[in-house]
DNA sequence: AGCACGCCGACT
DNA sequence: GTCGGCGTGCTC
């Protein structure tokens, strides 16, 4: 018997061990340099290991020379897996931190940051041949790949763009500080003002100081921006650049993941999966438009792209820098109390361009006729005339929100969630928004039975129609969610509007982000006022940062840009920073609030979340929860201070026929929430519920 | 989470 | 007589 054990990291719940990892002895193998003289040697590599009557991937996190499980019940790992990159140290040491934060297993962590291809044990055989193991997929190209040096970059300065004053001012301060000041750097500029061209210089200089060294850029969401893949491709070369989002198909995405991992490819393009991606020499990271909420991973472990490349960076020592034009609330508390540094850009990069001009137009005083006020319609026709492209921004997809019985009142809601059904014109069905239920129109209505159903409100299928109706000559292009189902229908339509050959483009938040538009130089924003009054703290942060967005597709050419927003509250407090794009008031006023309250990012809140299929049971479960908790805080001086609310049903009480509650916990100090939340889930895994339960830490919505 | 075992209703 | 429903229990 050999006198050590590995402790592997399997893909299963915290409920069946709360460490996340299992310990197996290790065997001598053949096909791998690795024997049982030599333990460190083994940590990092990925490994093949039966798991009760299954075989599982998993990754050796640790080594021991104890273990607490009985000798006789230790299985032998059964392989190595030949085709993984050896995980450095650097990144099981993300996962341990990333485990203990999130109060998730090791296995949870580590093994979604492995491509697909590679987490199903199924897929790796053994060639009868030639006795090797190989993979299901991507074996061909792998051997293409997999003897190749560092890409070099090509660092084609020839390429880079002029900067602008206020622009090189900030990188010759970013690359100043790169070696000695290592906090976070926030890159605080309006839209339009050329962050993407100051990342791209910078990490060129990163690149031009080591050989092999690599740098990660993460995006919202990749496919929306793919002029930013483009950009980098021209400018570093496509062999030295690579991009990691869900959208690649496995086995692109299996090769990219292993030319990031071994090191191969320099530059890597990524969304949040991407930030943790084995990244053997990793120099720098950008996070460009850090506010974004795309960065909340919403399923599995609930992490925060940008806060774990934060983490990132200040494990590994190296520069990280965040951009934005609305930084989140966090970050620029954060820059403003020093403990960022702050770099601005205030004004557009392109010669004469000003941020657009910002009207409201009260509908209460005139009154907007199929969603659209008259002061609207005259702007989009005379933008028309102009032969210029209007954006009319109504975030709600669908025809309308509501379908309703004019007899006797009854809307339709979704049967598995507590939501309404929202009409859709193009499939003529009843559709949920959250869990994809599809429904025939009824002829009649199915509580009284009287045919008098019509929809009430409006989305972005029935501005399209209204669109079409008053302006019969014009170029209408609706981009949503619905609209841009099929392949390259996106790309086309974006196209399209770059050419300047749209005159009206009618979409959603999709529009918002990141696009480069000359022609438009109108923006009419319709329906955000709910937005104004919604319960949620962070809602005003959000629909702020959206609005900047959005008015920020105006007037990126030459023409000056001009914003029209519909609303019924006109005197609202917000409306004056939005109109004069003043996030920093906006901020501080919000930052003021929150502190009163004592809300993030004053203190540090977590959640804790039930699903079941009655709600009695999960207010039940959470109820025995707080008992628990309170108990806790009674036992241990130490969570004096932390705080736990009654047990609710939360927001969207049922999804998918689950109703849900929730707890929320709020504590000052986040080691101590920590803590908190690690001995709480010991004692909740301890329940042995079979309900679906989690805790979600720094929770976005509360 | 998977995957087994285990004990009760409608079926070739 | 069995096929299969999902309750309960285990996985180094």
């Amino acid at each position: 018997m050999v006198g050590w054990v590995l402790q592997v990291a399997c893909d299963v719940p915290v409920a069946v061990s709360a460490a996340g990892v299992f310990d197996y002895a290790p065997i001598e193998l053949n096909n791998t340099p690795l024997n049982l003289a030599v333990p460190e040697a083994w940590l990092g590599h990925t490994v093949l290991v039966p798991f009760g009557k299954q075989l599982l991937v998993g990754i050796v996190m640790g080594i021991s020379t104890t273990s607490e499980v009985p000798p006789a019940k230790l299985k032998p790992i059964q392989a190595v897996l030949p085709f993984v990159p050896q995980m450095s140290g650097h990144w099981l040491d993300l996962v341990r931190f990333m485990a203990k934060y999130y109060q998730r297993g090791l296995g949870e962590v580590a093994l979604p940051a492995l491509p697909i291809a590679l987490r199903v044990a199924k897929n790796f055989v053994w060639d009868q041949t030639t006795g090797e193991m190989t993979l299901r997929t991507g074996m061909r190209t792998w051997r293409k790949w997999r003897a190749l040096p560092p890409s070099p970059a090509l660092l084609n300065v020839g390429q880079a763009l002029n900067l602008t004053h206020a622009q090189h001012v900030v990188l010759d301060d970013l690359l100043e500080r790169r070696h000695i000041d290592l906090r976070p750097q926030l890159l605080f500029g309006v839209t339009g003002s050329g962050k993407t061209e100051v990342y791209l210089q910078y990490l060129a200089h990163v690149l031009q100081d080591s050989a092999d060294g690599q740098v990660l850029i993460l995006v919202p969401e990749i496919n929306l921006t793919p002029q930013f893949a483009a950009r980098l491709n021209a400018r570093f070369g496509m062999e030295t650049v690579v991009t990691l989002h869900s959208g690649l198909n496995e086995s692109t995405r299996l090769m990219n993941w292993w030319r990031a991992a071994s090191g191969q490819a320099r530059v890597i393009l990524g969304t949040r999966l991407s930030v943790l991606a084995m990244l053997p020499n990793l120099q720098a990271i950008v996070v460009d438009e850090e506010h974004d909420s795309s960065y909340r991973q919403q399923e599995g472990v609930r992490y925060s792209a940008r806060d774990v490349a934060i983490y990132r960076a200040h494990q590994l020592n190296i520069p990280i820098v965040l951009g934005s034009a609305t930084p989140s609330l966090e970050t620029w508390h954060n820059a403003c109390t020093g403990r960022y540094g702050l770099h601005r850009l205030p004004e557009r990069a392109v010669k004469g361009a000003m941020l657009p001009e910002v009207t409201l137009v009260d509908v209460q005083k005139t009154a907007a006729q199929d969603g659209l006020s008259e002061p609207m319609r005259r702007t989009i026709t005379e933008t028309m005339v102009q032969h210029h492209t209007t954006l009319l921004f109504q975030n709600r997809r669908g025809y309308a929100p509501v379908f309703y019985c004019g007899h006797c009142g009854h809307i339709h809601d979704c049967p598995n969630c507590a939501a309404h059904f929202v009409y859709h014109s193009t499939t003529r069905h009843l559709h949920c928004h959250h869990c994809g239920q599809q429904e025939r129109v009824p002829k009649t209505c199915i509580k009284c039975g009287n045919a008098d159903m019509h929809p009430i409100g409006q989305g972005t299928q029935r501005l399209e129609e209204t669109a079409a109706r008053l302006w019969p000559k014009a170029i209408v292009r609706r981009i949503d969610a619905d609209s841009t189902r099929k392949k390259g229908e996106l790309e086309d339509a974006f196209a399209d509007i770059a050419a300047g050959v749209v005159d009206i483009v009618i979409g959603t938040q999709m529009l918002a982000k990141g696009h480069d538009w000359p022609n438009l130089n109108t923006v009419g924003v319709l329906d955000v006022d709910s937005g104004l009054f919604a319960q949620d703290y962070r809602a005003p942060e959000r629909l702020f940062a959206l609005l900047q967005q959005v008015i920020g597709r105006a007037g990126r050419g030459q023409q000056a840009g001009r914003v029209l927003i519909q609303t019924a509250f006109p005197e609202h407090p917000m409306w004056t920073q939005v109109r004069t794009h003043d996030f920093e008031t906006f901020a501080t006023s919000e930052l003021a609030v929150r502190q009163q309250l004592g809300l993030p990012p004053f203190a540090a809140h977590a959640l804790l979340q039930v699903a079941a299929p009655e709600l009695k049971q999960a207010l039940a479960f959470a109820q025995t929860a707080r008992e628990l908790a309170l108990i806790l805080i009674a036992d241990h001086l130490e969570f004096a201070h932390v705080t736990i609310n009654a047990a609710v049903p939360m927001n969207m009480m049922r999804l998918n026929r689950q109703e849900r509650a929730q707890i929320l916990i709020e504590c000052p100090s986040r080691p101590r929430l920590q803590a908190f939340l690690a001995q709480w889930q010991g004692a909740l895994v301890a329940q042995k519920s079979r309900l679906m339960w989690l805790i979600e830490v720094d929770p976005a919505e509360i």
